[in-house]
DNA sequence: GTGAAAGCGCTAACAG
DNA sequence: CTGTTAGCGCTTTCAC
């Protein structure tokens, strides 16, 4: 009989008492072991380990959490589950949950039904007697919302918070640095004439990455040019309208940065319609590393974030602040770095 | 105090207790009424549910679990937490998974370890003590892996299974009728001049989805123009040279139906590239409603299989899998219905 | 350092 | 139909 036979049916045969009885000690001691306890003597500390790697023993989570009293029933505010976002964000906040014995509980707040919005949203976290929620993009940048979980006194973690918003623990990454970093990387690569298309200028994200472009370029020295900045508003389509007005210019950039992925697959498509080739004649570089920069050809060179990371961290986050007795204790806005993914889509001129 | 501050610190304030006091009767008739036990009388649920209500009361599941023993850890295995799939798949597992008390465990099956394949796959799956395992795609495609569960014996349910295969019960849709659903809408529509882009013929979607369109053309009674058939692999790029391809026939085609959405945007970039318009010179259908197929300009009109739908049936499935003393008990193959999107890519021709 | 006892909130089993 | 009793597997508290 394997473990699999074991678990699942009714009880869970292999239990701390077993191990207790294995190990010679009692069932304190073998807790104690669990959870790092500092007073357990080494010697004992050994005998437990090896009861447990004999029996093969896990901890039973459910009993765990239940005794403890500590689970924490965690929401995950969202509106759109075919976000090139969300999955990972599940799999990094499931993960620290499953560790941490939390439970994590998905809200989902898509706005089809109608007049159903921020109010009732707050509304049903508040009914559905969470401990406390994750707010993530784009939901995050809703100040409204925020303002209503800060009012209902609702413990929350904000992963990309709005502009200047430190109200809540939060978890970001620099955008502006990002940007830079990519400018950077297009530098090293021989590339100057460099052309920009900005974002929804009405997201944080967008302006600080449009920040990023122009900070590189004056470290560098070399002048903005206005022909060579673009409008749009982080759609594939805008992406393709930047790209012909750019294309247009009396001189050509050697790359076109787009403030997003989308849009620097719209940009792609749009040189490709003008019978140019990517990155042959243009290179294009994106942001955020979603399906789409791997999914068209040329594959895109871009910015990744530590999206699963971020929502580990704002899990653990969000159980220190639930935690705290002290609710204005210090709040923590976490930046996490990010990383540069080299794919096709970018020519090296050296 | 409201409930917030109740929950998640130390012990949980309104338990079942409190409600039975309130109620007048003993926890056992309030678990019956939670549990929908046909035995309670009208009046006295009526009372309980009363209670509940004006306390606020939520079961907790942590106790829940322990107590019933039936708390199941489903392992989800997956491959790519950036699949356009794997977030719909999530929630409708995690949902699921919530309202039947289940844990909900990520098994990591990225393979960027070497030779860490099939086979560590199994025995980790089998090491981790789960009550079974839901193999969604694109692992689903793969016998070895399923061969080697079976001979572990760990219980699984298969989203979208290998051809034939129906040793496992299983959750998919009937790409068949699909992609014969979808040709249908374009003859309604007044195109009779498909082409079809196929898919990668190791996969058994796509060679269903093939199945489908010849089906439909018989029926309509079309004949087939071998020129107008292009083969592809699923990728964007394989979608932009059998455009290519297919718009050097003779004949132009008026609509191009290809087996998934990343060829079919793969096609849109083709035609735009050769200076067509799309939907006005040529239409372009696809398959999956992936992120892609409402990220690109024009959005594509596709096919939408119930993601979440199917995910949270298989836990249902494996639960029941699981639970059934009799391990050779019917192995259900259930087929869950789709639902055609119209975007902007399809133009109607009436 | 370690152990014994007492629950966490709920449900299974058996009475009544 | 409803209540009583006894745990589920673990941690807390308080002894030793």
């Amino acid at each position: 009989m394997n473990v699999k036979e074991r678990r699942g049916q009714r009880r869970q045969a292999v239990t701390i008492k077993e191990v207790a009885d294995l190990a010679g000690v009692s069932q304190m001691t073998v807790s104690r072991v669990l959870n790092n306890s500092e007073v357990v003597r080494e010697n004992t500390r050994k005998k437990v380990e090896e009861a447990i790697r004999a029996l093969n023993y896990r901890p039973n989570l459910l009993a765990r959490g239940l005794a403890g009293g500590q689970a924490l029933f965690i929401g995950l505010v969202y509106n759109n589950p075919s976000n090139s976002y969300i999955s990972e964000i599940l799999v990094g906040a499931l993960n620290q949950c499953r560790s941490m014995g939390h439970y994590l509980v998905l809200e989902d707040c898509r706005s089809d039904e109608r007049h159903a919005d921020q109010r009732s949203v707050v509304e049903r976290i508040a009914a559905a007697g969470l401990s406390g929620v994750l707010v993530i993009p784009p939901l995050s940048e809703d100040n409204a919302l925020l303002d209503g979980l800060r009012a209902q006194d609702i413990p929350a973690v904000v992963i990309a918070p709005p502009q200047g918003r430190t109200d809540f623990p939060s978890v970001s990454i620099d955008d502006e640095a990002a940007a830079e970093a990519m400018m950077l990387d297009l530098f090293e690569q021989g590339h100057t004439d460099i052309a920009f298309i900005r974002g929804d200028e009405a997201q944080n994200a967008a302006r600080r990455r449009y920040r990023g472009y122009l900070t590189a370029l004056k470290a560098k020295g070399i002048p903005v040019r206005q022909e060579w900045i673009a409008k749009g508003d982080f759609n594939y389509r805008s992406g393709m309208s930047a790209a012909m007005e750019l294309l247009s210019a009396p001189d050509r950039p050697s790359v076109i940065f787009a403030c997003n992925d989308d849009m620097a697959a719209g940009a792609v498509a749009a040189i490709q319609a003008q019978g140019l080739k990517v990155p042959a004649d243009v290179s294009v570089v994106g942001f955020d590393d979603s399906s789409i920069a791997s999914g068209i050809w040329p594959t895109l060179t871009t910015v990744r974030q530590p999206i699963s990371q971020m929502a580990s961290r704002a899990v653990e986050l969000l159980a220190e602040r639930v935690g705290s007795d002290d609710p204005s204790s210090e709040v923590v806005n976490a930046t996490l770095g990010i990383e540069l993914v080299h794919r096709q889509s970018l020519q090296c001129l050296n």
